[in-house]
DNA sequence: GTGATATTCAACCATCCGGTTGACGATCTC
DNA sequence: GAGATCGTCAACCGGATGGTTGAATATCAC
């Protein structure tokens, strides 16, 4: 597992992680607050996080006790294109978009269901 | 693991899947042929597939005793349109993604590099 | 310095994953 | 029907993955 688009791809695979970038979508945050909405402990969710940080998908920053994790899209690029070459896809339908975010949310977040 | 971007994602997280799915790009193909350029076994090869045709991603076809695979990249529309939401990507450069799959295709398949 | 907060580390566990081999079922050829 | 070919199945193996808990580290507040 070393090339770029494996880790990428591999780290998008779970749920857990992908509604963690969703959360980063809307704004930084720090680690305890995006393990507050999960149902598992801590160190579960900084592990997610460390799997995210290694494909690219978020940096880290510790700022005084506080580690800042910010979504950094850029690491999505490639994987995109390899995807997009497979098929002339329709132009994002950010509305659609946005409704599938909320599904994800809701079927991750048992709070928010 | 049952939504759909999960079987979608974890399935092109594997650099053999992915050249698979590079190698249909170009021509529906019988098991045999996608296995051959593959060091690995016949057997790996169809557990691969597998996971591929689960995940959407291809269907399989059985004619005589050859059972055909051909790409079905509408499975990937769902996958494509989420990471888009994450940042607005240029448009596809095709000659980039055509260089791109010559080096994973020369990374996975010796025989060719 | 003491104590609370934020995060990771380490060890452990169950399950999944990617590969192997050998046997099997199906189909074609003769 | 006999034998070869195509592909999967089943059992197995080692290593990765996703979770747990408890201890450790680092920082803040007092």
């Amino acid at each position: 597992m070393a090339q770029p688009l494996d880790t990428v791809f591999s780290a998008l695979a779970d749920p857990t992680r992908r509604a963690i970038l969703a959360m980063l979508l809307e704004d930084d945050m720090a680690v305890t607050d995006v393990a507050e909405p999960f149902k598992m402990s801590l160190a579960a969710i900084s592990k997610h996080l460390t799997v995210l940080a290694e494909a690219g998908l978020i940096a880290r920053e510790r700022r005084g006790r506080v580690i800042w994790c910010k979504l950094e899209p850029d690491a999505m690029r490639a994987a995109s294109v390899w995807m997009q070459g497979f098929g002339q896809f329709e132009p994002v339908d950010l509305d659609a978009f946005e409704r599938f975010l909320e599904g994800e949310l809701a079927e991750d977040r048992p709070e928010a269901g």
